[in-house]
DNA sequence: GCCGTTTTCGGCCCGACTGTTTTCAGTCG
């Protein structure tokens, strides 16, 4: 799949032509064209092959060309032109926070500057001030930016970022100006990773919120404080803005301030289109700018023709479309879940007994819980042996007898080995009342090798899930290439469930496959992988995962109460 | 550069904060 690579190189023209001066339409155009690929399910070569590529939205006669051109002989003319006019290298500028098009630009052409630490240089030595628009304060704010794009790192895992912004509204609530609060931005969307923390605040008192905001204790730096808006960066680097409204403003806000920036610009499309204007102030008749609605965002989509929309969806993936025929999904949520079906006790790597994992479950009121420990061949997380197994099982009918109000269910997560087959053999893997399947090693293969592997494990009997299909780890390993319609066409034909693994960095499968799978008719199970009972609230980012993947309660395996569930997976 | 059940041309979201701009451009949300 060429899709990210072809995604990557439209998101670099774009860069370039905003650096070069076009126009900015011209430049969101070839960033809306890089989106839709990058998100795509389909695979671009193939499309470019058929010659489809103007049947996606955002990608025209000329964009179509660019992109055939680049698949059939691996580069691109005007790209390569354009490299010679500007270096490709300058847009590592634009990541320097403050540093936008027109002052790269300048400083590429009046000071001939293409790197970081040409940059470097010539602010230390004063040579920026003397250019049109810039002065000795920018010279300092560069150098600034410089060191603060140094020493933080990108984004964060949504569960890093989920307690951070919860202790800072905790904080913020001690304030009694503050009326309504509320996380905002991707958080509030519960996407996989977080750039920055966005809280929203009404209040009649902006300046003393403002000062409180600034207080926090693990502030480290103010990037910059107004009246109705404030951004703070924390000692571990995370970045958190602030907005604040009045009252009658808040549900607009909220609106505006969740996002994403995609949904925002499609709905005041909408607006506009139906007389309006939208902003985060409220939505106004646009000829006489009369405050129309703005406390709730019940309200202000209601009034624009839409049903509610929740946040997980808010991605601009056709959520406006649904919500105007009101065909969105009834989405699952965490109170759907009945259990937990991928636990690890101390039987292989995890910390706790089942007891203790049987007690916690029982107490986040599920109705079952599914230890899964690890397979044999997995020595260094002490998988278990044939002999063992049975031990196992005999602990749990123990237990089951002993502990009111939980069922325990003895799992496997059985390796998958190189050619698809399993780590026991089926004599044993009959013995577990499920048997989760996933691959823990040999992770170089290629697309046929990778996929093969997984339908091949979906094709034996007992397994009932697979986990973590993608195999991906958030920042440190790139998902298999797979040819996902093959997995979601065997997981339908076996009636195998596909894993979404709550881990925070796993989210795999991720919202995307959630719902192309959905739409070719597979069912999911959420579950955590949790190696500590400290894990098992980590259920809610599968959930939320789920929700973003427009998954709805009937598709979910573990919101099935027990006797449904027994027999389901026959046992 | 893309798009169209009002349009094939003329729109394309709207506002906050900062700095050197003496009246607003650039960047960011
Ligand atoms: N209307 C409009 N809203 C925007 C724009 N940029 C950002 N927003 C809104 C929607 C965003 O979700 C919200 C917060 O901005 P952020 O830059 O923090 O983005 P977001 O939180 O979605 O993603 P992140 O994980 O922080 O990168 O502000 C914009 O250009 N126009
Ligand atoms: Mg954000
Ligand atoms: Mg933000
Ligand atoms: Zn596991």
């Amino acid at each position: 799949m060429k899709n990210k690579e072809v995604a990557n190189l439209l998101y670099t023209i774009a860069d370039l032509l905003d650096i070069r001066g076009e126009i900015p339409f011209k430049t969101r155009a070839y960033r809306t064209a890089a989106q839709t690929i990058e998100n795509l399910d389909e695979d671009i070569e193939i499309l470019a092959k058929e010659g489809k590529l103007e049947t996606l939205p955002g990608v025209g006669k000329a964009i179509a060309k660019k992109i055939t051109e680049y698949i059939e002989t691996g580069s691109l003319t005007f790209f390569e032109k354009l490299k010679q006019e500007i270096p490709e290298g300058i847009i590592e500028l634009l990541e320097i926070p403050g540093l936008g098009p027109k002052k790269v630009a300048a400083l590429y052409n009046k000071l001939g500057i293409k790197t970081v630490e040409e940059l470097k240089k010539a602010c230390e030595e004063g040579k920026l001030r003397g250019l049109d628009g810039f002065g000795e304060i920018t010279e300092r704010n560069i150098l600034r930016g410089i060191q603060l794009k140094e020493k933080t790192q990108g984004r964060f895992l949504l569960n890093l970022a989920y307690e951070n912004g919860s202790r800072y509204v905790e904080y913020m609530k001690q304030l009694p100006y503050i009326n309504k609060i509320s996380i905002a931005g991707s958080l509030r969307r519960m996407k996989e990773t977080i750039g920055d923390i966005d809280i929203l605040v009404s209040s009649d008192k902006p300046e003393e919120v403002m000062n409180h905001f600034v207080a926090y204790p693990e502030v480290k730096q103010v990037l910059l404080k107004g009246r109705t808006k404030t951004s703070v960066i924390l000692e571990d680097g995370i970045q958190v803005d602030l907005r604040v409204v009045e009252e009658k403003s808040f549900g607009a806000a909220l609106q505006y301030f969740t996002g994403s920036k995609d949904h925002n610009i499609a709905l005041r499309g909408i607006a506009i289109k139906k007389g309006y204007k939208l902003s985060e102030y409220g939505l106004f008749e646009k000829d006489t700018d009369r405050y129309v609605t703005g406390e709730t965002e019940e309200e202000v989509y209601r009034t624009l023709g839409l049903s509610y929309i929740p946040p997980e969806l808010r991605e601009n993936r056709g959520e406006i479309e649904a919500s105007l025929n009101n065909s969105l999904p009834n989405l699952v949520t965490y109170e759907d879940i009945k259990g937990d079906l991928h636990v690890h006790s101390k039987w292989s790597d995890g910390l706790n007994t089942i007891e203790e994992i049987a007690i916690k479950a029982k107490e986040l009121g599920y109705e079952y819980i599914g230890i899964a420990d690890h397979s044999q061949s997995l020595k260094i997380a002490k998988g278990l042996s044939e002999e063992r197994i049975l031990s196992k099982i005999e602990e749990i009918k123990k237990l089951n007898g002993e502990i009111e109000g939980i069922h325990i269910l003895c799992g496997t997560e059985c390796d998958i080995k190189q050619d698809g087959t399993l780590d026991y053999p089926n004599a044993i893997l009959k013995k577990f009342d499920f048997v989760v399947a996933g691959i823990h090693m040999g992770f170089k293969m290629t697309r046929e090798e990778a996929t093969k592997r997984i339908t091949t494990a979906m094709d034996n009997e007992y397994v009932n899930i697979i986990a973590h299909p993608t195999c991906r780890l958030i920042g440190r390993r790139e998902p298999f290439d797979l040819d996902m319609d093959e997995i979601f066409e065997k997981a339908v034909e076996t009636n195998t469930y596909l894993e979404i693994n709550a881990f925070p960095d796993r989210l795999d499968l991720n919202d995307i496959y959630c719902k192309r799978g959905k739409e070719m008719g597979v069912k999911f199970v959420i579950n955590t992988d949790a190696h500590s009972i400290t894990h098992l609230p980590y259920m809610q980012y599968g959930v939320a995962t789920a929700r973003r993947g427009w998954l709805e309660k009937k598709d979910i395996l573990n919101t099935l109460p027990i006797n449904d569930l027994k027999k389901v997976i026959r046992c």
